[in-house]
DNA sequence: TGCGTGCGCTAAAGCGCTTGAGTGGAAAGA
DNA sequence: TCTTTCCACTCAAGCGCTTTAGCGCACGCA
C-alpha cells in the first residue's frame, strides 16, 4: 500500500560535515580532492558520503562558478526530415558515451532553423545552464560560431571545414572531398562517366564541399556531365529529382545520393521508370545504415563510425571544458562498401 | 580580427535592481508576477530587465528550491536498435514543442539497460538536475515507477498500461488491444485465418499486450493458427523470424511486425524464399513511417501521430509539475493504413 | 627558548535567486 | 487628532556549494 511517502530528503555536504565531524569546507577539499585535509580524514568524509548516498548538487555548484556540468545540443532541421535518419540517434549515442562517463549532461534540443538555434545558445548561456555546445550541420555563412565566440561558450563544430577564423572552436570532420574522390574514383573504373549526385540540403557546409569534390574530380578526368541537385534529404524528394535526371535525353548511369534515405527512395523510383539497379544504373548511398541492407538491392554506400565520430566530438568538448586549447581532428574518410547497387556501365 | 573577448557578463538581478532604483526584492517580485510592488514599478523593473538581456539563472533558481526548470528522458535500449527507428525523434519533437513553450530544457541520455536507467534517475534526483521524467517503454515489473515514486519524482509513463498500483504517475497511452482488434478484424474479412505476430522486445508492456490481444481475438474468432514471436526489433531478427514462420509447413498467410523496420526486412525475406506479397501473404507494420512508402509493395500500416503523442506526453508532465493530479490519458488508437502489402487470402 | 614554517582545519563570504519578516508612510476609520 | 490598516517596498536569511583568509598547533631551526 503506497502511502504518499514523503520524497526522500538529499543529502548535503552539512550533513556528511556533522557526521565525519568537520567542516563543510573539510568535506569540499575532501571530495574534489583538494589539498587541505590529510589523506585519513579524506578517506573518512568519502566514506561517509558515500555512505549517504551523496552527490553535488550541480545546482549549487554552478552557482558557486563552477559550471552546470551539462552541455547543449540543439538539432535544427525541419520537422518532416526528423524521421528516419540513423545518424543522428547513432551521434547522440556515441557523445553520450564519453558524457556519461564524466557525469555530463545533455542538455538536447530540437529548434525549427538555424536562428532559434542562436536564441537558444543565447537562452542557454544566459541561463547558466550548458558549459559547452556540440553543434551540427555547419553551413556557409553559419552565424553560430560568432555567436558563440561572443558567448565565450566553449563548441566544437561537428562536421565542419577547418575554420580558422573562429580559432576558439574546436572543429570535427571527415574528409568528404576525398570520400567524393575515391568514390569518383571507383565509379569511373567501372565505366561511369555521367554521373548526377543528389546532394542534401544547398547549404549545408558538407554538401557545399561535396559538390565542389564533385565538379573538381570530374574535370580532372574530363568528364564533362556531372551534375549535383540540393535536396531537402527527403525520401520524397530523392525520389522526385531520381525521376527527373532519369527521363532526360542522356540519362546518368550512376547516381551518388547524400543520404540513405534518399538513395532507397531513388532506387524505388528509377524500377518505377524500368531501370534496373544496377545494370542500368548504379546507386550509392552517402550513409551507411541498416536501411541500406533493407532493399534489393543492397545498397552499396559509403560507410562512417557515427557512433566514433560522436565519442570524438564530445572528447573534443570535454577537453575544451577542461581548458584545452581548440583542436582540429578529422575522423577517418568514410569507405565505400560495394554491394550490389553498383556495377560496371552496361556496354553499348 | 577577434581577438580574444572576455566573455560578455551575465546581467544578475542586483543590476536590474541598481539600475532601476529597488531593492532585489523588488525585482523579483515584479519579475515573478507576484504581489507586493505596484504595476508601475513592475513595468519599469520589465523593462530594465528587458533592455539589459536579462535571464533568471536556472542555478540560483533551482538552489532557492524552485526547480530545476528541466525534465528528463531516458532512452534504455540496446544501442544496435537505436538506428533506424522514427518514432523516438517524432517523439522527442513533440515533447519538446510543448516544453520550449514554458522554457523547459529537456535532459536527454541513453542508457544500455533500465538498470542503468533507474541509475540515471537516481543521480538526477540527486543532483537537483531535473524535476521531472518521461518514462518511456514501460516493461512487466518494470521497477521504474516505484523507484520514481519513492523519489517523489514527477513522472509520466509513455505507452504504459494505466497503473493504479502508482497513483502518482500519469500514464499516456494507445489502445494497442483496440488496435489489435481492429486489425484482426481486417485480416479476417481478407479471409486470412493463419497469422503470425513478430513482435517486439519480449518484456515491454506493450509487446505484452498486443500478443494477449491478438490471442484473444484469435480465440473470439476461433482463429486456431495465431502465434506471436517476440524479437529485438531488428530488422535481422525481423528477416530472421520471417524466414523460420514461412518454412513451416502450413505458413502464415498474413504476418503482422511490431514496427516498420521489421516490417520492411520481413518483406525482402519473403520475397527471398519465393513469397509474393501480398498476394501469398499479407504484411502489416506497427509503426508508419516514410520507411513503409520506401518499398515495393508499399507497407500497410498502423498509423499514429508520434509528435502528438509526445506533445501529450509533455503537456501531462508540464501539468504535474504544476501541481495538478496525476492523470491517465488515452491518445487515438493507431489506425490502419491500407497499402500494397495487404490483400485478400489466395483461393486454393 | 623563541621564531618562523607548514599543515590541517575552520570561519565566513559569496554565487543569484526566493521569501518571510519587518518598516515607513499614506489613507482610512474612530 | 490619534490609531488602525494596508500597501509598496526593503532587509536579511537561506538554498548547497566553493574558496579565501585565517587560526592554532607541532615541528624544525637557530
Amino acid at each position: 500500500m503506497a502511502a504518499k511517502r514523503p520524497a526522500a530528503r538529499r543529502p548535503t555536504m552539512k550533513d556528511i560535515a556533522r557526521r565525519a565531524g568537520v567542516s563543510e569546507s573539510a568535506v569540499s577539499f575532501a571530495l574534489n580532492d583538494r589539498p587541505g585535509v590529510s589523506e585519513i580524514t579524506r578517506d573518512r568524509v568519502r566514506r561517509v558520503a558515500e555512505q549517504l548516498g551523496w552527490r553535488p548538487s550541480t545546482a549549487a555548484r554552478a552557482l558557486s562558478g563552477e559550471g552546470a556540468a551539462t552541455v547543449g545540443f540543439v538539432l535544427a532541421r525541419p520537422a518532416h526530415t526528423l524521421g528516419v535518419d540513423s545518424f543522428f540517434l547513432q551521434l547522440v549515442s556515441g557523445i553520450q558515451e564519453v558524457l556519461a562517463r564524466r557525469h555530463l549532461g545533455l542538455l538536447f534540443q530540437v529548434a525549427p532553423d538555424v536562428e532559434d538555434e542562436c536564441a537558444v545558445y543565447r537562452r542557454w548561456w544566459a541561463e547558466h545552464r550548458v558549459d559547452g555546445v556540440l553543434v551540427v550541420d555547419p553551413r556557409t555563412d553559419d552565424p553560430r560560431p560568432d555567436l558563440l565566440d561572443e558567448l565565450g561558450l566553449p563548441a566544437v563544430v561537428i562536421g565542419g571545414a577547418p575554420d580558422e577564423r573562429h580559432p576558439g572552436l574546436s572543429t570535427v570532420w571527415a574528409d568528404d572531398a576525398g570520400a567524393m574522390a575515391a568514390l569518383v574514383d571507383a565509379l569511373h573504373a567501372l565505366g561511369h562517366r555521367r554521373i548526377v549526385h543528389i546532394a542534401g540540403l544547398p547549404d549545408l557546409a558538407h554538401t557545399e564541399r561535396r559538390i565542389r569534390a564533385l565538379r573538381a574530380e570530374a574535370g580532372r578526368r574530363g568528364l564533362g556531365e556531372v551534375e549535383s541537385v540540393t535536396t531537402d534529404y527527403s525520401d520524397a524528394e530523392g525520389a522526385a529529382v531520381t525521376r527527373r535526371v532519369l527521363e532526360a535525353p542522356a540519362p546518368p548511369t550512376a547516381l551518388v545520393y547524400d543520404n540513405d534515405v534518399m538513395a532507397v527512395a531513388g532506387v524505388a523510383a528509377a524500377s518505377g521508370l524500368g531501370f534496373s539497379v544496377p545494370a542500368d544504373v548504379s546507386v550509392v548511398a552517402w550513409e551507411d545504415s541498416a536501411l541500406c541492407r533493407m532493399v534489393k538491392p543492397w545498397l552499396s554506400a559509403l560507410s562512417r563510425d557515427s557512433v566514433e565520430f560522436g565519442r570524438t566530438a564530445a572528447t573534443e568538448l570535454t577537453a575544451l571544458l577542461d581548458g584545452g586549447p581548440a583542436r582540429t581532428v578529422r575522423v577517418p574518410v568514410p569507405r565505400l562498401i560495394e554491394r550490389d547497387s553498383t556495377g560496371p556501365v552496361r556496354p553499348l
